[in-house]
RNA sequence: GCGAGAGUGGCGGAACUGGUAGACGCGCUAGAUUUAGGAUCUAGUGGGCAGCGCUCAUGGGGGUUCAAUUCCCCCCUCUCGCACCA
């Protein structure tokens, strides 16, 4: 074919045109009612920053609107918004360290993300339908989400040990600190008492944990929340206290080494420390207690496997065996697990084990994994056969644990229990840029939810929002927002002052977007049916036990009050993997950092596009090398050369090799997409090209394909050959190629010849060959004689399409 | 320490239920075309023995098999998550 053609691909002139385009003709634009086959592709928004968007973002928004679009082809109507999640300590901390109020800073923000950015990669989203978390019209439902929690005994106050970000001044939730360290700011945290507000995420616990077996998202992040519930089974058991009468509650998943308690530990918090305490002891306990509670996460962390401890000089007594066991104080006893108090078994528990030794108290083999006695030099923490154990000697410990445990229901000293990592979430935020708790706490009526006509409560303005080291929220310095009436009494009151957490605005945005126009609710039940779940859910894995377990909460919640009759948010989620730059991560310190304008500006967002998704599987991540991106430029030059030099046949394929060629590819592409393997599908389409330019014609019905499959990955592109092709419609509602298994003929291949299993000749052999003739045709091979010779076959194996190997001696 | 994932050319990365290792691309080499070119095209490109061919090669070491990147065991390295959760 003529390949010396002038005509250039003008990437900017083309991307104008077809943005432009679009927008008019508001291709996609969704009639949220009226839909037939409603597709709601859905991609974690962004944080608007004054950096600009990041091509990590790009790189998420890109993969999932590759989707979406690869689900329009297929004649879904395919629902893809976008929105700001523009409310949070990130924004503020950077309106603080700017000096510019929030206010004025994130509408530019927004702005500039969406007018200079988010229109320019190549998105199909549907710009009627946006969502700003900062926006009042949407923050009154976030505020209306916690007046109902609180009507349903989803929402309580109270005081609390919580995580404290000194640097940020607030509070934090568990899922917020990373090793000890403030997920937005890297500060220590330390803990503080306080009074806050919590959602009672444990409600769900169970559902949290037992739903993620049937849920379609990405094992990975399953992993990671399953971890971070950490459902155990077991029991709480009571041991009595010597001289007093109560008793001391212990968590326990071994039930079948009580006997081999040898001493108790009380977390440093518990509060039955000061009771059970001897004179003596006194003030030894009270010295650890100080210092353990003075400890930083960190330092508790630093110090793992070290065992400190004070003895208490009080004793516990084996609720199966009546005896009595030292009560220890130690820290590596959390108040916040369980009962925060155990029952020690160093022969069968490591860290107890530790304990023991540090402290030479005694250990006691109750299970054996042969049934004889053994000196410990370790915990041995497997099954095994009870011995030291009273009536329940010789019996499996799989079996005694059952037993123990119905033993102690019976007499009223325990019972079976499920016990849950997870704690409820604490979403008071001690600063200003957020929704105000909508809470008026009144003297005589106690605390009580602004009704939903007056709601929202809206965030004052606020010249000065710095948080002042009081430990409030700067609402709080603000007399004309503070002081009000009770709803309920009509009385004198004071508002809440703490600001909700920024992921509570998150955790529910997605109910939103179908229904962003209607006023006087949150959703539409309607639509929100029609639309919800959500059919693909794509983001980042750091999201795992955050926002995507505060969603999940807030979906079984909402169904639980009786608003939706569906308890998970995402039918499927897939996380997508992180972007390296030469094998480093980028960071803004590093300066390594691409930023997407350069290269949608000069490459195209096409390309850049396409090749962000080249780099390596979707859910993996790759390594974006800046030389890279020519080779999909490269692919993109030769196809519009082609369509534009006009010198493609008419007629049918008919080229049997090149039919093969073509329907193994729409078959292979459409595997890959389905996978979010889009590196390997790109690799599928580059090779029909070179296949297709091998060719002396070019049919115009293989190179439509072509450009269908590649559609997705460079829409502007796609569009714009579409139509020098002569199509009036858009190239996405073209619908999405179909193969043809029929068409994909073989009638020759490759036949391997192998001696003792190393390839000795390659063939070409008709498909339909029978086993004797391939061998033949094999050990007839002039190279493959040179090794049978002299040799006796000892086997011949036939691999029908593939191989044949001559074992010999 | 526990859990998850990964280690393949100079580089990014392919390889279906075990069946020609290195698809596709970058880079590189040679040639063609061009006034020239960061343009385009053609050919080549894992290492070694200097071209056929042989041989070694998928982190290391064992094993199963006619055949192992793929399955099993041991070890090493890296990334991510959790971090005394009883």
């Amino acid at each position: 074919m003529n390949r010396d053609s002038n005509a250039k691909y003008d990437h900017r002139a083309i991307e104008d045109k077809w943005r432009y385009r679009w927008e008019e003709r508001g291709d996609y634009r969704i009639d949220i009612d009226n839909a037939k086959r409603p597709f709601y592709n859905l991609m974690m928004f962004p944080y608007p920053s004054a950096e600009g968007l990041h091509v990590g973002n790009v790189y998420a928004f890109t993969g999932s609107d590759i989707y979406g679009r690869f689900m329009k082809m297929q004649g879904y109507d395919v629902f893809e918004p976008i929105g700001f999640d523009a409310f949070g300590m990130h924004s503020e901390n950077f309106a603080l360290k700017k000096g510019i109020h929030p206010a004025e800073l994130v509408p530019k923000n927004i702005a500039n993300f969406r007018d200079n950015q988010l229109k320019k990669i190549g998105a199909m989203y549907d710009w009627s339908r946006q969502v700003d978390t900062t926006d009042k019209k949407y923050y009154k439902w976030t505020q209306w989400f916690f007046t109902q929690l609180f009507n349903h005994g989803l929402a309580y106050e109270t005081d609390a040990s919580v995580n404290w970000c000194p640097s940020c001044q607030t509070v934090l939730a568990n899922e917020q600190v990373i090793s000890g360290e403030c997920e937005r700011c890297s500060s220590e945290v330390i803990q503080k008492t306080m009074n806050q507000w919590f959602f009672r995420i444990t409600a769900f616990s169970e559902q949290l944990y037992n739903n993620l077996d049937v849920i379609d998202w990405s094992e990975i992040t399953k992993t990671a929340q399953r971890n971070w519930i950490n459902r155990s089974e077991g029991a709480e058991i009571d041991f009595g206290i010597d001289r007093l009468d109560e008793a001391l509650r212990v968590f326990t998943t071994r039930p079948d080494t009580v006997f081999g308690a040898t001493y108790m530990v009380l977390a440093p918090e518990h509060p039955l420390v000061g009771k059970i305490t001897s004179a003596v002891q006194k003030k030894a306990v009270e010295e650890y207690v100080d210092a353990a509670v003075r400890k930083t996460e960190q330092e508790r962390i630093d110090e793992a496997g070290k065992k400190t401890g004070v003895f208490t000089g009080g004793y516990a007594v084996n609720p199966l065996n009546g005896k009595k066991i030292p009560v220890w104080v130690a820290d590596y006893v959390l108040i916040g697990y369980g009962t925060g108090a155990i029952m020690a078994v160093p022969a069968h528990d490591e860290r107890d084990f530790a304990f023991a030794r540090t402290f030479d108290l005694p250990i006691i083999e109750v299970i054996s994994p042969d049934g004889t006695a053994h000196e410990l030099n370790e915990a041995y923490i497997g099954e095994g056969i009870m011995v030291n154990s009273g009536e329940f000697n010789g019996m499996n410990s799989r079996d005694a644990i059952q037993k123990i445990t119905v033993w102690l229901e019976e007499k009223g000293k325990g019972e079976k229990k499920v016990n849950f990592r997870l704690h409820d979430w604490c979403i008071s935020r001690q600063r200003y840029w957020g929704p105000p708790i909508p809470v008026i706490h009144c003297d005589s009526c106690g605390p009580q939810a602004v009704p939903e006509k007056n709601l929202p409560v809206e965030l004052p303005e606020m010249e000065d929002f710095r948080p002042d080291g009081t430990g409030r929220s700067p609402l709080a310095r603000n007399e004309k927002f503070v002081n009000t009436t009770c709803p309920k009494c009509g009385g004198p009151a004071k508002r809440e002052t703490d600001v909700m957490d920024n992921f509570l605005d998150s955790a529910w945005y997605f109910f939103r977007y179908p229904s962003t126009e209607c006023e006087n609710k949150p959703f539409d039940r309607e639509r929100t049916h029609k639309w919800l779940p959500v059919d693909m859910y794509i983001g980042g894995n750091e999201h795992a036990v955050l926002h995507l377990l505060y969603t999940r909460f807030i979906t079984m919640a909402l169904k639980d009050m009786g608003y939706i009759d569906f308890d998970e948010p995402f039918k499927r989620f897939r996380a997508h993997g992180l972007i390296i730059r030469d094998g480093a991560k980028m960071s803004k310190s590093k300066g390594n950092v691409v930023n997407p304008d350069v290269f949608i500006d000069k490459y195209g967002a096409d390309c850049f596009r396409t090749y962000l998704m080249f780099l390596g599987p979707y859910t993996q991540g790759g390594d974006f090398q800046d030389k890279g991106i020519t080779g999909v430029r490269r692919f993109y030059d030769r196809l519009y050369r082609i369509v534009q030099s006009g010198d493609l046949r008419k007629t049918q394929i008919e080229d049997t090799e090149l039919l093969t060629l073509i329907h193994k590819s729409i078959r292979d592409v459409t595997a890959h997409y389905e996978n979010l393997e889009y590196n390997t599908a790109i690799a599928f389409m580059m090779e029909l090209l070179n296949g297709l330019m091998k060719k002396e014609v070019i049919n115009k019905e293989s190179i439509e394909i072509l450009i269908r499959l590649v559609a997705p990955f460079g829409p502007h592109l796609a569009e714009e050959l579409w139509e020098m092709l002569g199509h009036s419609d858009s190239v996405f509602n073209a619908g999405w190629p179909e193969f043809d298994e029929s068409k994909i003929v073989i009638d020759t291949f490759e036949l391997v010849a192998q001696v003792n299993g190393k390839v000795r000749a390659t063939m070409k052999v008709p498909v339909n060959i029978t086993k004797e003739g391939a061998i033949s045709s094999a050990s007839e091979n002039q190279n493959v004689v040179r090794f049978l010779d002299g040799k006796t076959v000892v086997k011949t194996i036939y691999v029908p399409g593939k191989l044949v190997n001559i074992v010999v001696k």
